[in-house]
RNA sequence: GCUCUCGUAGCUCAAUGGCAGAGCACGGGUUUUGUAAACCCGGGGUUGAGGGUUCAAAUCCCUCCGAGAGCUCCA
């Protein structure tokens, strides 16, 4: 019998496909009126789509389980075969997904796998044996539309895993143990950094120390947007329905959208800040002398999500976006994709985050003529090539209005996330007829480019939260030091301690509690700051604190100042 | 929006039809502490909301609200 080798990504697929197949039969076993629909491996584990009268509940996963392991241990054979469709038919009788898919098998033959009395419509391939399963898990089951439209019938999904020997399922539970403590929820409230209300679902609460990391991101974005040429706006949250009617919202965004009347007229809550900021900048005329126009908004836009999407900070229905509109001409579209590729980049670095970046082009219902969508996509493209980047193309996925470029971050869990975008735009432009005065003194009609870094300062919030398991870099940390005075004799000193920390541009805060030494420093180390002062006698009389590292090395004795100097190089490193 | 699961003190959880509890946190006191939890005492609840079944409901049923995991969606 052939081994599986853990490594090879087909022959886990082989594995996991194999073991959707038993689970499907152990299913069948339990539940013989189950009707089943497809199973395949994912990119970790399987599932198997069943349509039965009572969905599964917890308990019948255990019970499913028990009986896959039973039919593991039975040492079934996976057979291939070869029949014809009408036999084929015949063999899934009562089976109408599996029909479904047979009439559109092409050529006139299907292939089949036998499991002992478990048959299959599949390609496989397949492992040898069962007894090739070494540990499987059941996760969870949820519903999933037949086919992936919410037309269709919802059936039932259950999700498993599985392994070629037991250590690996323990290795795999205890790794998702470990993931589980960096889940943002749970570290926002252990760290006191943000919560969320039933008095507003998909609403973050942001508290004082999450505005810590808030505004230490929002400083850094401001820095960088300063040096490459950006200026900053702010628009206002609530604008009338014929803005949005102009500017297309009305017709393709609505459904999403929050409104009010005030004074018997209608209005709406900005879902983008895009129609805000082309106001701004249709209060005077423009030359082409000022393009390319770099113009940034943190802006708070709304948009009412469904309910069963929002996901802690990941997905909210109000968020803050680091917008920024450039206003160029054709000519400048490379050189200004460029430079945002640039900006993305030494973000991204400052985080440590691995990304990949994905061009999407013209769309089937494109706005704007071919010539222009060509030179358009060249421009991303050579702007791209330029800057020596390896990129997937996503054809026909481009807005309606323009290509785009998207930037997937790969967090610590290994889930990616698209943060990052660059929008080209003709279509905005057109319909607000934005102008400049071309050298020619004759009007003409800039580019806009839309695009985002963070994203979303929620999402890049929660994201960095998980990315970083709530320990924070020094420059972002929302308790850099936490001083301890040993015991109420101390106060005073560690009172100044923090003062002058304070003074020099750390945030350090005074512990002065009446507890053991032990007890606050075991609160801060859970608290995650990155250094703990413990101060005494000794500190006191020779200036120093007693300097306790995050990763609970005790370094000793550091003159007040000379730390105080360490840590804003640490600061300004932003390591 | 759809499917499943969940909702008990500020937090983490117990109580499975029969007196709503524990630990942490919080308040008061003792203690004056040297690097991951000192000790004693105390306050804290319309069990998410509303309705129903029952002698009796945190527990069973229905509706709603909210959350989690998926599905679908994602300018």
């Amino acid at each position: 019998m052939g081994k599986i080798d853990w490594k090879k990504p087909e022959d886990r697929e082989r594995l996991w496909h194999s073991s959707s197949h038993v689970m499907a039969a152990a299913v069948k076993q339990l539940y013989p009126g189950t009707k089943l629909a497809i199973g395949p491996a994912i990119e970790e584990g399987f599932y198997y789509d069943f349509d039965v009268e009572k969905p599964f509940k917890p308990e019948d996963l255990e019970k499913i389980e028990k009986r896959v392991e039973e039919i593991i241990k039975s040492n079934e054979r996976f057979e291939k075969s070869e029949v014809s469709k009408k036999e084929a038919m015949e063999l899934f009788k009562g089976e109408p997904y599996k029909i479904e898919l047979i009439n559109e098998l092409p050529g006139s033959k299907a292939s089949i796998y036998t499991t002992g009395s478990f048959v299959d419509l599949c390609k496989g391939p397949h492992i040898e044996s069962t007894l090739q399963i070494g540990a499987v898990k059941l996760l969870r089951v949820s519903g999933a539309y037949w086919r992936g439209s919410e037309k269709n019938k919802m059936l039932q999904r259950i999700y498993g895993i599985s392994f070629p020997d037991k250590k690996q399922l323990k290795q795999w539970v205890h790794l998702r143990e470990e993931a589980e403590k960096r889940n943002h929820l749970k570290l926002g409230k252990e760290l006191d950094l943000f919560s969320m209300h039933a008095e507003a679902p998909g609403c973050v609460f942001i508290h004082a120390k999450g505005m810590v990391i808030w505004n230490a991101l929002v400083g850094f974005w401001r820095e960088e947007h300063r040096k490459a040429g950006y200026v900053e706006i702010k628009t206002p949250a609530i604008l009338k329905k014929t803005l949005w009617e102009q500017s297309g919202h009305w017709d393709h965004y609505k459904e999403n959208m929050y409104f009010t009347q005030i004074d018997g007229e209608d209005f709406a809550v900005k879902p983008m800040n895009c129609p805000g900021g082309i106001l701004v900048y249709k209060t005077k005329r423009h030359s082409y002398k000022e393009l390319p126009l770099r113009i940034a908004e943190l802006g708070e836009v709304h948009r009412h999500e469904l309910s069963g999407v929002l996901n802690g900070l990941f997905r909210v229905r109000k968020f803050t976006q680091d917008d920024a509109h450039i206003y160029c001409t054709e000519e400048q579209i490379e050189q200004e994709i460029g430079k945002v590729i640039e900006l993305v980049d030494r973000f991204y670095k400052a985080f440590g985050f691995p990304y990949q970046v994905e061009l999407s082009t013209r769309p089937l219902k494109a706005m704007g003529s071919r010539q222009v969508w060509d030179r358009a996509e060249d421009a991303l493209k050579k702007a791209l090539s330029k800057k020596k980047m390896q990129f997937k193309i996503n054809e026909g996925d481009g807005a309606f209005y323009g290509p785009k470029i998207d930037f997937h971050i790969r967090d610590s869990l290994g889930r990616t996330w698209q943060c990052a975008t660059i929008q080209l735009d003709f279509s905005m432009p057109e319909k607000f007829g934005l102008e400049y005065i071309g050298s020619d003194d004759k009007p003409k009609r800039p580019v806009m480019l839309h695009r985002v870094i963070y994203g979303s300062m929620e999402r890049f919030l929660g994201i960095l939260i998980e990315h970083y398991a709530g320990a924070f870099p020094l420059w972002l940390s929302p308790v850099q030091a936490a001083v301890i005075a040993i015991s109420d004799k101390h106060n005073a000193y560690a009172e100044k301690v923090c003062r002058e920390m304070d003074q020099a541009g750390i945030r350090a805060e005074l512990d002065a509690r009446n507890e053991t030494v032990s007890y606050k420093v075991r609160d801060w180390q859970k608290q995650k700051a990155n250094y703990i002062l413990v101060v005494g006698d000794r500190e006191k009389k020779q200036g120093t604190v007693n300097v306790r590292q995050r990763n609970g090395k005790v370094v000793g004795a550091v003159k007040v100042k000379k730390l105080a100097e360490k840590l804003l190089k640490e600061i300004e490193s932003k390591k």
